[in-house]
DNA sequence: TCAAAAATATGACAAATGTCATTTTAATAA
DNA sequence: TTATTAAAATGACATTTGTCATATTTTTGA
């Protein structure tokens, strides 16, 4: 598998050429140390992978992965950075980078490589936790500590589905009745007004 | 590094046991077929990560993976996928999964498995491209294909923040009947039978 | 301008929903 | 066993919802 590698600091670049080509399986074809080079190197090289520095003096990592993507469009990018910045973690998803991590876990740029290789998509974990965040939803909800028990959450689960009352009373072996009771009950504890709104929730808090 | 399985195909289990045992990394502590035994073995094993699928009778593995991260805040979750499932990606994301991949894609499921190993997140191309839209709340249903008008998605939109008809209705200054009218004509558009079931539609396809 | 098309509105109706008070039926502990 | 609690069911009721046939109003094109 063939890597291009730029970054700023010939250094870093130099420490990850010896760590990948350690591996076997990776040859990195060339370094270089700028956005212009980037573009420059792929053209020259087209690597299965290009390993680039997301902040970079002159032009920056993100705007030479975006020229590059724009002319191939097939290119896999995976940038290095030294702090996560959200700004960068969007743009990079957007302009279609296949990753983005840390340069400080060292130990696990070598099979971020080989995921990207396979067609995955890597982020470290500080980048997908911020993902919830910009997507804008709200974290995930404990039903436990709002009270709801099993079986009510049964019922939370097939209003979800779409299922009117007697639907689900037959899904579950209960009266049509005590169905309406329980989400009576459901609602009130969730301060909702309806079924809907019950919906809305389920799927906004899971 | 240990693993545990879950897969109601007990036919891809053991296919994926021999796959990833033949790294020589990788131990495959047990197996398991629903929800209930992932949390069950989960708690007799505490693999390393967790390799589930995510589609499975009875309790899904989302539900059985939220349990289980409630519980052990540090599980790394691989979500095992037949089809790219809108509906599951964002929930995958939201209960701390540390990634979604596709079964068929048996080559990468090693490297996939060595990241989360090493703290890394990771997802499938089709999961990563629809991060952005994701993240710029543009609703992704193709609306136009399925001849729905920007007032009808108006009314979608607002059933699903759980307005009721006469809420709609102020807050689009049309009558309660017209709302009623456009609802009846966007739920025979869309096949459906009531506004929960819209709700839900609308989320499932955000 | 006038006619056709669209958007909006009405009214009537059946069905589904949510609430409540009350009862019946398990399940369980003393 | 009996008393107590929990789970499930009933019935009555007011609202909301969805459907439909039929106006009315507005927009638009010829």
């Amino acid at each position: 598998m063939n890597i291009l590698i730029i970054d700023d600091d010939s250094l870093v670049s130099m420490s990850l050429k010896t760590i990948l080509e350690a591996t076997g399986e990776i040859t990195v074809v060339d370094t270089g140390k700028n956005g212009y080079e980037a573009i420059e190197l792929y053209d020259k090289y087209n690597p299965d992978i290009l390993l680039m520095d997301i902040r970079m003096e002159g032009m920056t990592g993100l705007e030479a992965g975006a020229q590059i993507i724009q002319k191939h469009p097939d290119a896999k990018i995976l940038f290095l950075t030294t702090f996560s910045d959200d700004e960068y973690i969007i743009k990079s998803i957007h302009i279609g980078a296949k990753g983005y991590i840390l340069k400080q876990a060292f130990e696990s740029i070598a099979p971020a490589i080989n995921s990207v290789y396979n067609g995955q998509t890597v982020f470290g974990d500080e980048i997908m936790n911020r993902i919830p965040t910009l997507i804008n939803k709200q974290p995930h909800i404990n039903y436990e500590e709002l009270d709801i028990s099993e079986k009510e959450f049964d019922i939370i689960r097939l209003v979800a589905e779409g299922y009117n009352n007697k639907e689900i009373a037959s899904e579950l072996y209960l009266s049509e009745g005590t169905v309406r009771n329980y989400l009576s009950t459901i609602l009130d504890k969730l301060n909702l007004r309806d079924r809907t709104q019950l919906a809305c929730f389920y799927y906004k808090h899971i």
